[in-house]
RNA sequence: CGGGGCGUAGCUCAGCCUGGUAGAGCACACGGUUCGGGACCGUGUGGUCGGAGGUUCAAAUCCUCUCGCCCCGACCA
């Protein structure tokens, strides 16, 4: 392709909205443009990138068995009735009407369109299991869009649903889709780890995310050497060092120590020299169902996932201090579990295992210390609901764990019968017994990939793409095209190149030799080739790659084969 | 949805406080000199100052409303 045919225009500066340096090289290198919050076109060249990715996710996903086809982005209102999502998704789901003023939304998702397209079709277990994949645009009304392509309320991903009639096909489908999601990314030569997650509101058994590693990823995740891996909302730990010894003897019973205006745990623990491990945070949370108090070491914090999950809620807040005051009868910051009642407690199994403790006494002003979890107060439930921190001992093998940054490329679940069963997508089974088909779905986000591959690999002028992903994999700058011996020879390399199946882009611009460069190494393609003047006059031409940026001559005669060379080794 | 900020040329921004002929750099067009890491000189093109209403002799500037965008927070297949 030549640059002067195209459709590219760079940009000298950033755009003053772009926050992330994905979005700020992808806006730059002339990729996207953003028409309104969250949504954005992609240029001819951004697309290439999309297809890339798009044909690598083909090609993985029908060699692991799923079968591609597309659905509607236009949903009706009904289907979504039926799942009890239409309640439940909120205002995340763009709803419109059509002339007719009947419901419908823009789909975020295609659980319900696909289920009910497998229903009307499915009826025996011998039709089972079934693997149907897409890729599409989705549409989420995000509260927040930001970060370009890393999170757009209109994006392009590919989402695939299995159906099965027993919990072992269904675990055989989700591995093969584990595998093919490896090798994609495998493929697109990016740093990333498996983890397992929390399945969110989207309900299931088992779930497990892939995170590309960057450092400006929105998602922490919690990992060890020896292969454990979870979404720092999922991870757990293995029992954490107890803390220091109580300094002195502790009271035999608890005993209400003044405290005037000290509610937070560092402060109380300044103020009566103790260490902020020795006591119990505690902290009163809000459900849609009720009121609950939380419980964690003082060093602590509540990870306010799990606790949701504990207590079975679909939202939950830190109350609010007046509601505070209503369940403990103290101000915020002086709450504590002794003496509570009518609130479910939540502790968490590090809370029960301090020997003894100090925590808010729920009167203004007033903390206690000497408090034996067990004999002082016994929670409702004991379940891990404390965040996962770096250094803790691994859950497998008690190693230390490591808090990474990470960005959530793809999302597998198990989804069990939870659609199938609302929406009465059954099957007959050997028996001749009416079953709800058991679910798996399996998304993967081909914009934000291509944004995370640009966050990994970066540097200071611009993007460096690992070569799958390249919108064109060598640039051949003509530098002086007016000279017509330069020009000559770039046009028979441009030539040889395209014979030679390369994907080339050739930059015939009438440009001074700094904005080529430039524009080169924004837009980042793997290799260069140059040819100049002085090269040509000695029969030779320069070759680079985008990554070192080392140039090595190369006789013209020989350049098509040496690109070969050098992109074969990428 | 809460808090903060910003909308002026294709892009990045100044001007606004203290009302008085709409600016700069880049980009773009033409001429000339340049030409291996974002050249220079000259001459130009280009803006209903986000929109509506108000105050005023006079509004980019002050006031009200409204729309859009960004940041922080809460939220998140």
């Amino acid at each position: 392709m030549r640059w002067s045919r195209y459709f590219l225009y760079t940009l000298r500066d950033n755009p003053s909205d772009a926050e992330v340096v994905s979005h700020q090289l992808l806006a730059r290198a002339g990729m996207i443009d953003k028409l309104a919050a969250g949504i954005y076109t992609y240029l001819p060249l951004g697309w290439r990138s999309l297809e890339k990715l798009a044909r690598i996710v083909r090609e993985e996903m029908n060699a692991a068995g799923s079968v591609e086809l597309a659905m509607p982005c236009v949903q009706p209102a009904e289907l979504w009735q039926e799942s009890g999502r239409w309640q439940f998704y909120g205002k995340e789901l763009l709803r419109i009407k059509d002339r007719h003023d009947r419901e419908f939304c823009f789909g975020p998702t295609h659980e319900e369109v696909i289920t009910d397209a497998v229903r009307r079709r499915v009826t025996s277990y011998r039709q089972l299991p079934a693997n149907l994949y897409q890729i599409q645009t989705k549409f989420r009304d995000e509260i927040r869009p930001r970060f370009g392509l890393m999170r757009g309320r209109e994006f392009v991903m590919k989402d695939a649903y299995s159906f099965h009639t027993s919990a072992a096909s269904l675990d055989e489908t989700y591995r093969a889709m584990e595998r093919a999601y490896r090798r994609v990314f495998d493929r697109c030569k990016l740093s990333y780890t498996a983890v397992e997650a929390d399945t969110g509101n989207i309900g299931g058994s088992e779930s497990h995310e892939f995170m590309v590693l960057a450092a400006t990823g929105e998602d922490a995740v919690v990992a060890c050497e020896c292969g454990y891996g979870a979404n720092a909302e999922k991870a757990t730990t293995a029992p954490i060092a107890p803390p220091p010894p109580w300094p002195g003897a502790a009271p035999a019973v608890p005993e209400q120590v003044h405290t005037p205006g000290a509610t937070s745990v560092p402060d109380v623990a300044a103020f009566l020299h103790l260490d902020p491990s020795h006591f119990i945070k505690t902290m009163i949370v809000e459900t849609d169902a009720e009121f609950a108090v939380a419980l964690v070491r003082g060093d602590d914090e509540v990870n306010e996932i799990k606790l949701k999950n504990v207590l079975g809620a679909t939202h939950l807040q830190l109350a609010a201090e007046a509601k505070v005051e209503q369940v403990t009868g103290g101000g915020m910051g002086f709450s504590g579990p002794v003496g509570l009642v009518g609130v479910r407690v939540v502790a968490d199994p590090e809370v029960m295992r301090m020997a003894v403790a100090a925590a808010g006494a729920n009167r203004a002003d007033y903390h206690v210390v000497g408090v034996v979890p067990g004999r002082d107060f016994t929670p409702a439930i004991v379940a891990d609901i404390r965040v996962a921190r770096a250094g803790d001992p691994c859950p497998r093998c008690g190693g230390p764990l490591v808090v990474k940054r990470g960005i959530e490329v793809g999302h597998i679940f198990k989804l069990g019968t939870k659609y199938s069963a609302k929406m009465a997508c059954n099957f007959l089974d050997e028996a001749g017994a009416v079953q709800p088909m058991i679910m798996g779905c399996y998304g993967l986000g081909v914009g934000r990939t291509v944004a995370a591959a640009v966050e990994q690999n970066h540097d200071d002028a611009g993007i460096v793409w690992p070569r799958p992903l390249a919108p064109f994999e060598v640039e051949l700058i003509a530098l002086n095209p007016d000279v017509p011996a330069v020009r000559e020879a770039a046009e028979r390399l441009y030539a040889d190149l395209e014979a030679a199946g390369c994907e080339v882009f050739y930059d015939d611009r009438d440009e001074r030799p700094g904005v080529k460069f430039n524009d080169a190494d924004l837009i980042g393609f793997p290799v260069r080739v140059v040819v100049g003047k002085k090269g040509v006059e000695q029969g030779q031409a320069e070759l680079s790659l985008r990554r070192d940026r080392v140039k090595t001559p190369v006789a013209l005669a020989d350049a098509v084969a040496k690109v070969r060379e050098l992109l074969a080794g990428l």
